[in-house]
DNA sequence: TTGTAGGCGTTATCAA
DNA sequence: TTGATAACGCCTACAA
């Protein structure tokens, strides 16, 4: 099938490509009548205006490039979903790029998307910490998304972690629980030690220490919510929640106390986090977690973007706040 | 940053711009000398060849639209990441758009992406049942993956769904099981009914029925891995193998196994569907699992795309053969 | 081996 | 209210 153009359509409507475009775009100086044809016309030609030729003309193509690290990962998903809708359909394109943590590869992306003029950068890292920047002498803003950038000067959108583990304590407080132990992952992770953080302070506020003596730190998998589960069990019977760092420990959590036939929530509740729909609905119950609220991060960074396209994007990092989202693994005690 | 255009390396090096253009491109009619003071000139510029005006001239804009209608989905990503790889990184970028079910959405992103002048299309469905076809008076080549199109005409690659069953009863007949019994989803999915079907032709070769009677079908959840096989268990307790029809059942199934104290694999072995890993690896056993080799959807539909865009694309549906990944779940009986 | 000039499909600035 | 016309940044005959 030929692609009409714009002369086409003009030709077809008996009027100059110049009055064409005006009335396809929505120009006020033209008769209505005139308006009309060209409508017509180009509808009839099944016109669609070549996006290359106005990106070169106006300076703005209306494409975004995605960096992420993490594409296989859940994290990048929902963001970029959040952008997606955040931009509108028909207003601006996302061009998706994974570097799979290679800088080298990086580079290359950043190259091919500036030649491609893309508008601006969102950069997904893999995980929380502090990821290497991007420099500043590139010629379109750029936005970093749940990692943030370790230059200050850039900006960054970010998840509260300390927030979330506060929020988790909280609901278990509420849930009129004083014995909560923390299992959650690797301690070299800072959004390990954040969530802790949170829990912990949340915990003092109340007067409590935090059950089984300490925060236990170790890996993010099933495996180590078990194993945690059953050491934890074994010196501290008498626990009566337990927030898991990730929803992959909070379900080796239920496993175990599945098996030792504690009941959850009646005996013990349970909050996991990521709210990872795999995991948590089907989980034995379901799942109380929290929500890192990715998607509003995605949403927050496109706008960002597209009112900083045009004069300047601010610096600093952006805290976003997570949500509880309550399933059934978690109830007030009786 | 200002960006430099050719005609800023060709004044710096003293040329035309035609010559740059010719000394940037591998144009053999260039001096050595010449190019190389090109080249040092575009690269003290930190030049970038504006490729919205190459792929207007050119009428090639090295860009693909991938649309999907499961980004949440596990399906798309490891088919785009094939793609983005068979592409490679700077030939092609990838537009990504999700429809989310929606037909409405569906020829609005089609519309922006034909608009922006991809040099074809990627459609990834949400189920691999067929989908409506997208036409045939598009300007470029279309490429149905996971999900065939509905039109005989269009080209679409997907996965050997019967051969994934066959190749799951097959590994567990190696292990000299011969109770073996087919736990599996929605029978309503051409997907559940073509793995089911491949079982069930590889049992009979063998001179086998399937255990319990006939396929368990049901949700494609853990809960219903978990229920099917109590009744199973309890109708058939000599069951020796169980085929699930996806990760998630078979994480229902191990589940009860575990419960009832039979070991796996010892006693029952188990082989799930689609090797999502963080099902699979997870499991308790790590479990045995059919991959769909997505990635070689991605990468032949990739190539495909690649050859066709100059010439014409085949039509029909083509099969892609699935793979075992064996782990702890299955193993041969003593 | 290099340079001149036309054109890719739009938008935008002036005149008419 | 409409229409020439000059960009936008690049490629590619064709001419020198």
């Amino acid at each position: 099938m030929e692609r009409a153009t714009l002369r086409d359509v003009a030709r077809l409507a008996g009027v100059s490509v110049a009055t064409a475009s005006k009335a396809l775009n929505g120009q006020p100086q033209v008769r209505a009548s005139t308006r009309a044809r060209v409508l017509q016309a180009a509808s009839q030609l099944a016109f669609s205006p070549n996006t290359l030729a106005q990106g070169l003309v106006t300076q703005r193509t209306g494409t975004v490039g995605l960096l992420t690290s993490d594409l296989e990962g859940r994290f990048s998903i929902p963001i970029l979903m959040g952008a997606e809708d955040a931009f509108g359909t028909d207003q601006t394109s996302v061009f998706l790029c994974d570097a799979r943590g290679d800088s080298i590869r990086e580079k290359h992306h950043v190259r091919a998307l500036l030649s491609r003029r893309v508008d601006g950068l969102i950069v997904v890292g893999a995980r929380p910490d502090s990821r290497p920047s991007l420099g500043h002498d590139l010629p379109v803003p750029v936005i970093y998304a749940y990692a943030p950038s370790d230059d200050p000067r850039d900006l960054s959108l970010v998840v509260d972690n300390e927030g979330g583990g506060r929020l988790a304590v909280d609901h278990l407080i509420r849930c009129g629980r004083r014995k909560i132990a923390h299992i959650t992952g690797d301690a070299t992770y800072g959004a390990a030690q954040d969530r802790a953080r949170g829990a912990l302070a949340r915990l003092t506020e109340e007067g409590l220490a935090v059950a089984g003596g300490e925060v236990w730190f170790g890996m993010w998998s099933e495996a180590w919510g078990r194993g945690a589960t059953r050491m934890l069990l074994e010196r501290h019977p008498d626990v009566d929640a337990i927030f898991a760092g990730s929803d992959e420990i909070a379900r080796g959590v239920l496993d175990v106390l599945h098996e030792e036939r504690l009941d959850v929530p009646g005996r013990v509740a349970v909050v996991g986090y990521d709210n990872w729909t795999i995991l948590t609905a089907n989980a034995r119950p379901p799942l109380t977690t929290i929500d890192m609220n990715l998607e509003q991060l995605g949403r927050v960074a496109a706008q960002r973007l597209f009112t900083a396209i045009g004069g300047t994007l601010g610096s600093g990092t952006e805290k976003f706040a997570p949500k509880l989202v309550t399933r059934e693994s978690t109830a007030p005690l009786r």
